[in-house]
RNA sequence: GAGGCUGUAGCUCAGUUGGUUAGAGCAUCAGAUUGUGGUUCUGAGGGUCGGGGGUUCGAGACCCCUCAGCCUCCCCA
């Protein structure tokens, strides 16, 4: 006999699973509502042409791929350049339509991207959307790391307004602050600070390099960094004019000044100062006070999505040891990918799996978020079967929660699986109630019983939860 | 793509230098109790020890291969 079993990195969802899930995920949506986003869906599967060349060499890679049906049916012609193309498969990377069409989403931005760009003339640009729908990627599952998770991302497209930036802020601190995760902090900078750096210290073409060796800064280290810079063929100057900027230190716009004198010189880098700026301007305007997560300019962030081009922001927790819980920036020309040239976009993204798994460490999630049955009905067959059933519907309309149990089963395994489900009561309607034209009503936590009438039931469910 | 760890009942796991018929807790089912759940007590069912090969008088244990899961690096949320 074979076990049944689920694909790697995918999960089920068990009620009270899915009871956390729904809460974190209504938070969210009642937060994007109420910054004027809008709620969108796209299809788990987008054209293959669409997603490739997107996120880069590796991304490339991650993307699950689904084989086309049918190719046993094709004849001649189509039937050989499968056969090629399938060879080809086997010798390197390469992709061939007439094996897979399609493929699983791996991000909600590109999906995003691509309906701006088809649905051009109906949108009302500044478009503003939510999106919370699961995306797929074939990596390694590792701790926090799945095949298939959900995103939470708010774009909005069509503005080059850093209101936008400030506003995706507050939607960040207002979310963990509803969530009470402690501990946050928003690390923001600019790809444009970056190119800055990159430039002051004479290697202006290596800005990739530099920023992926940055990124690493937290985890190997200075001395890591330094290694990996000069792997990556930037002079010993240049290191050591990197490490003086990444050397800034201070409050937000101690570092900004700082570095606006080290980057005299570079117009990009100096624009990038200038953003960020005036994003951490309009939100001070915009901010609650309530809301205690930190905002922190970090020059050594870099971030892998290679279409960011102007501020971006990741979100950490240090209150456990896992990776980004958010993340997002500006690309200036996301859906000219797709032939749409000129329209800015901003967007962040949460990672509600992660965040998931951080409130559940931390034991964050609101205690009565499981819904129980507040009343089942014991089920004796019979007459007393159809006068039980006539029960139940009075009882719903009441507004109360109620189900009937299915088989007249024995009494005491009735009770128990009402014991087990958490039920608040249990209406008891056999031989004597019938004849009384009542009903008993057990109260499970205090184990008191009454005979009522269906009214008094009613009644008294009511007046106690 | 590279490396490490673990596979024994539905679940979590014991199982001694290789030695009779592989155990426990939980869960399930039945009974104590046919109209009263939780707490008890009694009993029962449930295993190709991931799969294949090898060493041995004898393998759950040792060796080889293989599959699966988990974890770390890379990268990412």
């Amino acid at each position: 006999m074979s076990k049944p079993s689920i694909p790697q990195g995918t999960r089920d969802f068990s009620p009270e699973v899915v009871r956390k899930r729904q809460y974190m995920l209504n938070l969210l949506k009642g937060i994007f509502e109420q910054y004027g986003f809008q709620p969108l869906e796209t299809p788990a599967m987008e054209n293959l042409v669409t997603l490739t060349g997107k996120y880069g060499e590796e991304g490339d890679k991650l993307i699950f791929k689904i084989l086309n049906n049918g190719l046993h049916e094709l004849k001649d012609a189509k039937r050989e350049k499968v056969a090629e193309d399938w060879n080809k498969m086997l010798e390197k990377p390469f992709s061939s339509p007439a094996i897979t069409e399609r493929a699983l989403r791996y991000d909600l931005t590109i999906p995003f991207a691509r309906f701006v760009v088809m649905n051009q003339n109906e949108l009302a640009f500044p478009f503003r959307r939510y999106q919370m729908q699961p995306v797929w990627r074939a990596d390694r599952p590792q701790r926090g790391r799945y095949r298939e998770f959900w995103q939470c991302d708010a774009d909005v497209v069509g503005s080059t307004s850093l209101i936008n930036e400030a506003e995706l802020l507050c939607i960040y601190q207002a979310a963990f602050h509803a969530m009470k995760l402690p501990q946050v902090t928003i690390k923001i900078n600019s790809r444009k600070l970056l190119a800055g750096l990159a430039e002051v210290s004479g290697n202006a073409a290596l800005m990739m390099d530099i920023t992926i060796a940055l990124d690493k800064l937290d985890k190997i280290g200075w001395d890591g960094v330094a290694k990996e810079l000069e792997q990556r063929g930037i002079s010993a100057d240049g290191i050591s004019s990197i490490r003086e900027i990444i050397s800034v230190t201070g409050t937000n716009e101690e570092q900004l000044a700082a570095l606006e004198a080290i980057m005299s010189g570079s117009a990009i880098g100096l624009q990038g100062i200038e953003e960020l700026r005036k994003t951490l301007a309009y939100h001070q305007s915009l901010v609650n006070t309530a809301w205690d997560s930190t905002i922190e300019v970090d020059i050594s962030l870099a971030r892998g999505l290679n279409y960011y081009t102007g501020v971006i922001v990741e979100v950490t927790t240090s209150a456990v040891s896992m990776g980004s819980i958010g993340g997002g920036g500006r690309y200036d020309d996301l859906t000219g990918l797709f032939g749409l040239k000129g329209l800015s976009g901003v967007g962040v993204s949460f990672g509600i799996d992660r965040i998931y798994d951080v409130l559940e460490e931390l034991q964050l999630f609101p205690a009565a978020l499981s819904v129980a049955t507040q009343v089942m009905i014991v089920n004796f067959g019979g007459e007393n079967e159809a006068y039980a059933l006539r029960a139940l519907q009075p009882l719903r309309q009441a507004g109360v929660t109620a189900e009937i149990y299915p088989d007249a089963a024995k009494f005491d395994k009735q009770m128990k699986y009402a014991n087990k489900r958490n039920i608040s009561y249990v209406l008891i309607a056999g031989d004597d109630e019938r004849a009384a034209n009542k009903y008993s009503l057990k109260n499970f936590t205090t184990g008191e019983q009454q005979l009522l009438s269906l009214e008094e039931c009613m009644a008294h469910i009511s007046s106690q939860g």
